[in-house]
Order: C-alpha cells, then structure tokens, then sequence
DNA sequence: CGCGAGCTTGACGTTGTTCAACTAGAGTGG
DNA sequence: CCACTCTAGTTGAACAACGTCAAGCTCGCG
C-alpha cells in the first residue's frame, strides 16, 4: 500500500468545492492538519464494514464501490464517481464503518479525522449543513435502489442499473464498465448468470449493444419502458 | 382531518429531548412560531411521497409506516415509533418528500416549518449536528433492511422482521401487531399469502406462537438462526 | 342474519438460482 | 513462439423458490 503522503494542501485541493466555502483559513488549516492522503489499486479494499471509523472518506480520484456484506453475501449499495464523500452515517452515530468501500480503478482517497471533522461541524453551522446535504442526496439515491431492487424482476433491476449508470457515473450512453459481470450481479442482486442471461436479452431486443464491458445504449426509450414494467 | 390547533409549547413538549437540549429559548420560540400540530387517524395518509416538502415532521405519538410507491407497488421502508423525525432528507435537499407516511393507529403529529427549522440549523451547529445524527440512525437501519430484504429468502426476512418489530417497536417478546398481514408482506417484500405461510411455518417449528394479531417469540435462538442462515 | 374485509389454504405456473460444462482471453514459463 | 493455466464470461438443463389464482373461512359490524 502507498505511503501516506500530503502532495497538496486542502486549500489547493477543495478551495472550489461546495464544501469548504463555508470554511474559515483556521479551519481549513485544523482539517489540512489532520488528514492523510492514500492511493489504492483497482480491487483495494479500503474501508472495512465492521471496522473502528476514525475518519471520513473524500475520494478524489477514481471509482469506487460501498457494498455490504455478511457470511460471504454482498450487495452493493452504490456505484461512487470520483469527488464523493463516504461513509458519511458512521460519522455522527457510533463511529463504526457501516459498508465495505473497494477500488474498481486506481484510486486516490483523503481520510479526514473525524474529531476534526466533528469539531469543525460543531462550531460551523453551515458546514454542518453541507454535510448533512450530501448525506441525504446519498441517502435519496438509496432510496430509489431500495425500491428498485425489492419490487421490480430481474429485467426492471438490470434496466435501472443501466440508466443509472448512464446517467451518475458515465454522463454517456456508451460507456465501459469499470468492473465484472459479478459486480453487475451484485448491484442488482441477482446470480452471476442471469445477470449474463439478461444482457443478452436486452442485446437480442435492440436495447442496448455490448462488446466485453463496452455496452451502448441504443434504445432508450426502450430501457425506461423495461425499468418502469420490468 | 382534525383543525390546527397547538395544544402545547414546544418548550413543554421537547424540553427533555435532546433536540432541543441545545436551542436557546429565542430559537425555541422561532420553531414554536412556525409549527402546527395535528392529529390523524388509523389509516390516513400523513405525507404524501412526491408532494412539496414545507414542514419536517415529529411524531409524538403513534405508530406510523413510512413507505416508497411507484405503480400501485408499495415497499414499506421503516415502522417508526413515537417520538420520531420522519421526512429528514427532505429538508437539505430539493423540498420534496421521498417517501409517504400513514398512521397505524391514531396519531398525533408536529409539523415545523423547514424555513424556521433551516434557519436554526444553519446558525446553531449543535443542533444541525443533531438532525444529521438522527437522520444517520435512520439511514443506517435502512442498510440492514436493504440487506435483508435483497439477500435473504422469506424465512430470513420475516425473522428479521420479527426481530426488529420486538426490539424496536414493541420492546417486547410478546406483542400485538398494529398492521394487517398485507403490511407484514409489504415490510417483507413478498405477498400476502406468503407472509401468512411463513408465519404458520414459524408456529409450526415452535418459534412464534400467534393469535390474530397477536405474536408471541418463543425460540428467540431458533429465529435469530432463521435470521443468520434463512 | 347477511355482508364484506382480512385471513388462510391448496394447486399451479413463473421466475430465478444452481450446477456443470464449455469458451475465450490474458498471463507464465519453457 | 507455443503449450499451460487461470479467470471471467457464457450457455443449457434441472430444480427450488416464490407469486398468482381461486376458493373457502372467520369475524366484526350494520
């Protein structure tokens, strides 16, 4: 695993973010002073479910996945573009890592110290206010899988994921994955095969067209049709 | 639909809530200023998923569902107990509720004007730190029930639903449900007739014995096993 | 006494998983 | 440069899980 190192100051790196607008020199300097840098390889794990959480996770560069897991089950919860913040809830709650975060791609994380954090939160109301925004926009999102997942059949999930996909992650309709067949699977709670199975159903009808984890959409309206009925 | 009417202070009502432990008396009159309370009845529909979001809500007493519906689908998310803030991410956000709310018996309920509510946040961290504290909790039971409900057959589902029933809800081994079968199915993500099947499975293993809508655990070892491996 | 809503049960069909076999491509060592 | 291996991807067939449908039941209520 790469060394901790800080190549920029917390000023260079967020000084345009939401985030730290609300943010004083001094309490810039308090988070900058308390923070670590790391790289992880595509398949790192980088928090751990379960796990003591002493720091909140700003990814400034790459992919990652947060999925849950327990006795060798996992579902993922979220695909994360790069910019995000995670592991938001452990944060105020029992500073426990509630979801395993893994790299898909090279990644670049800044661990924040959460009784930094907490201080900072405690004294600047507005920052508080951010935070807790960007934790309810992830929760939101949540909220769409939750129903997606649990009401909708195989060809309705695997359409959300597509869209979703599109639209948070890629901003494209032609995209290539970042990860595997089983990763698909596990976003949309289903085996391995049928999420295969389900691709080439959707290949057969025009939906979409793939080529390895190049897949391109080719009829949208198509896939929202799936996504609502499926 | 019962009138507006405001039976009680806020500093009445909340003095002992942690909520408000760190409010000063001119902030606790703001929120007092801009509330109205109201009571509704078994059944009724509280908030409306969809509609415009004006008002964070605080339950002061009753059983409410709060539940996401799409299509004439329903997935309940959550059974809250009295005493709760519903509607959380709401508030940061984009105004707009993310989920509905309906009593599950008579019930009376406290809307704050999120106007008031963001204008104290923003200017008192400790209680902006509070509403992201409670909004975490409830986000962080939702990732049990997401992994419940996308991971587990019926019989872990419905024994992870007992469970929390009993430890949340009723704070009891032995209770009286307040919801009808359907609601049982629909907290469980199967159908009615499933749900009456897998609690007759249970009676006749010598879990659960059941009565109407009266439930009694009896092998709490063997449901928390269903729980782990069903 | 009859009505209706919620509850219950069985039979049946569909959906989706599991298992096993096979294929393609990427890395490795001779 | 060619076997060899390993992993991800793919396919088909058998099976289990679950939902749907239809019918009957119970109980509260007018």
């Amino acid at each position: 695993m790469a060394k901790p190192q800080l190549t920029t100051q917390c000023i260079d790196c967020f000084c345009e973010s939401i985030a730290f607008q609300s943010l004083s020199k001094s309490e810039i300097d308090l988070l900058n002073a308390h923070r670590v840098e790391l790289k992880f390889n595509k398949g790192e794990v980088i928090c751990k479910q379960g796990s003591f959480a002493t720091h909140l996770l700003f990814v400034q560069k790459g992919l990652t996945k947060s999925y849950l897991e327990e006795d060798s089950r996992t579902q993922i919860l979220c695909i994360n573009p790069p910019g995000c913040f995670l592991e938001i809830p452990s944060m105020s709650v029992d500073n426990v890592f509630h979801y395993t975060v893994a790299a898909l791609e090279d990644v670049e994380v800044c661990f924040f110290d959460l009784s930094a954090i907490k201080k900072v939160a405690q004294e600047n109301a507005k920052f508080a206010w951010f935070l807790m925004k960007i934790g309810h926009e992830a929760q939101i999102l949540t909220f769409d899988r939750f129903f997606s997942l649990t009401q909708k059949q195989l060809h309705g999930r695997m359409a959300d994921i597509l869209l979703c996909l599109s639209n948070r992650i890629y901003g494209s309709y032609e995209f290539v994955l970042a990860f595997s067949r089983k990763d698909l699977a596990d976003l949309t709670a289903m085996s391995n095969e049928s999420a295969i199975r389900i691709l080439k159903d959707f290949k057969d009808d025009g939906i979409i067209e793939t080529d390895g984890k190049g897949i391109k959409i080719v009829n949208l309206e198509m896939l929202k049709k799936v996504s609502r009925f499926g």
